[in-house]
DNA sequence: GTGCTGATTGTATGCGCATACATTCCCAGG
DNA sequence: CCTGGGAATGTATGCGCATACAATCAGCAC
């Protein structure tokens, strides 16, 4: 790690100007092709990588593209990894069914399609994760740092997205496609949960319904209620006669709820403004012996890898979220490239995918 | 997105020097309070954010970490992004089993424990994805932005890893313990196929086993095969007397590989180097009625979520996938705090997990 | 009031690169 | 052989910040 060669190194090694050796990396076809040669023989010898940093200055854009999640991490101690303990490994068992899986499906996927989008059209992509009271750091410390930032719905508050817009492009992700000064990227939650519950109260026939939603501060899932309802009133169900209860979009709340309908009563279909609420309700139902899809028909929403392998597989409305990622990207480079653009929203579509917990009629 | 402030019209607009403004965002206890304050002022009120390419050229280190894998775009289209289409949603059938998940766990756990770590350690986190062709060129782009690298093994040729090498510090994750020049964090694949294998030959006294290898080109599984091998060794169990087969780290592999395994004989247990493919092991033997684990033991490798929720559970070797992402970068800050340290290597424990597919004797 | 000292603040410079502008080169046309 | 003009290359400058060093200030002992 000896000082990194720079342009004036690479210049004088193959004696020309660092403007020439400059322009054979960013304009090759500008220089004649003995003295490109020369050059990047030179780049080679020396070991020479451009500084992201300085180009980055003189060009006066950096080419990344940061990405910002709510954050993940209560469950990852605070201490240090340490290093090697031996060979000797614990043999334990597993029959506790602790699953909390703080399954980040969702958040993964749309990472990845922003990383591929994002890399294709020559950015390079920075995540970022917030936490709790540091975020506010955070986000002008990434904002410092990239060209253009993909910020998921509700992570960051309205007033330092204002903020950080003021010097670069902000994207919403996932949220409602509020009239504000952002751009905005999301899926069709409404009318996938609508296509969905109409599915059920019409094909199925089936009016004795629970909708089990999210929390109250999910954006999707406001949608989707939202979605619920005009279900209902398209197939002239008054909301009086269904029941609407509240989870948390975890595994375990859907079988703490799917438990409380039960003490209740048991209605002929359960629809979940998640999947993995829905995967909780099936662990319950399975475990009372109650048969899905002939006693209670159950539906997720999201299109979780999770939910193709269950018992009985569930049906769902899939959410195009590598698509998510990828269009985040997209719209940033738009803006990016005319930043006198009206504020966009993309919204992507959904499919809904029957399977065995609420089949085709 | 007017003209971004800079140091300079903070200074004008709070009357003191720029490098007074640098000191209050830098080190502020060599300020005045006073001063502070109305230095702090007028960064908010003009939405000062500092430029990181400025900083970073300055101060001579980015504080940017970067995380390259192996490519995984094979798979989405190259067509941009479409907007809004309308409100109709589609109702699709999916009783088709397709089951290449492309189950990205794996990294995206990795990429989850780095991101935690990165941004505690107060560095912010890039990704790549290596994709054919390009990689070149992206190894050295992202090698230009950040104080060090991480590296998924195999992923990058030992000759470009060398030469970024020469700039930054380069971490290898997950391959072999190599005796080079890079730092190296892995798992302990090796003992922990070994633990499982010799629970299987002498605990529950199984000797009539087939192992199923990964590809030939993955370190991991060289290092599982190894233990494998090692625990025949232990357990006497001469090798001529177990099959080895190979497969490709896929459910569908696991599958496949199953079948040819039962045209031939059915052994008393199959042992998978990864979870994906016992997964698919355990579809064909459900699927031919073969009751796991009465008539078969199935174990896996790597402690995947979709291990947990299948059926039978799945017993695995769980690998601590988000402490190594987190290792990964502990241990690139190390070396920057002290670049002319040896060369380490990190290996991080496993665990035997026991669930129903091969249960604690 | 004077001189001294540590605390604050200001001045000047360079980080590595892109690029506008100036200069030199090369070759065709006369 | 000379000249015009585009191609190729060189020169000079600034991007926004951190920081070494210089200058100034406030407070204190005398």
């Amino acid at each position: 790690m000896a000082k990194a060669p720079t342009v004036y190194d690479v210049a004088e090694r193959s004696g020309v100007s660092i403007a020439t050796v400059s322009r054979v990396l960013r304009s090759p076809d500008a220089v004649r092709e003995h003295t490109r040669q020369r050059v990047l023989a030179a780049v080679t010898e020396l070991g020479y990588v451009p500084s992201a940093a300085a180009r980055g200055l003189a060009a006066r854009r950096t080419n990344v593209i940061g990405l910002f999640f709510p954050g993940h991490d209560e469950t990852v101690p605070d201490q240090p990894v340490d290093s090697a303990r031996g060979d000797t490994v614990p043999i334990v068992d597993d029959d506790a069914d602790t699953s909390s899986d703080t399954e980040n499906l969702y958040f993964d996927e749309v990472l990845r399609g922003a990383e591929i989008e994002a890399w294709r059209r020559g950015f390079a992509l920075m995540v970022a994760a917030g936490r709790g009271a540091s975020r506010e750091a955070l986000v002008t410390d990434i904002a410092g740092r990239v060209d253009g930032l993909a910020v998921l719905a509700r992570t960051v508050p309205d007033e330092l997205l204002a903020y950080v817009a003021r010097r670069i492009p902000v994207v919403i992700l996932a949220g409602a496609q509020r009239a504000d000064s952002f751009d905005h990227v999301s899926a069709s939650n409404g009318p996938g949960m609508r296509t969905l519950a109409n599915y059920v109260l019409q094909d199925h026939g089936v009016h004795d319904v629970v909708y089990i939603a999210g929390p109250t501060d999910s954006p999707d899932d406001t949608e989707r209620l939202a979605g619920f309802r005009d279900a209902l009133t398209d197939s002239g169900v008054a909301e009086a006669d269904v029941r609407i209860l509240r989870s948390d979009f975890t595994r375990d709340g859907g079988r703490a709820t799917a438990a409380r309908v039960l003490a209740e009563r048991r209605p002929r279909a359960i629809l979940c403004s998640n999947d993995e609420t829905a995967l909780g309700v099936l662990d319950v139902l399975e475990q009372r012996g109650i048969r899905v899809p002939e006693d209670v028909l159950v539906t997720g929403f999201d299109g979780i890898t999770a939910g193709r392998h269950s018992r009985p597989r569930l049906t769902t409305v899939h959410q195009p979220m590598v698509e998510l990622g990828r269009a985040a990207v997209h719209a940033i480079t738009v803006r990016l490239d005319d930043p006198t653009l009206d504020p966009q929203a993309f919204t992507l579509p959904v499919e809904v995918v029957l399977r065995e917990s609420c089949p085709r009629v």
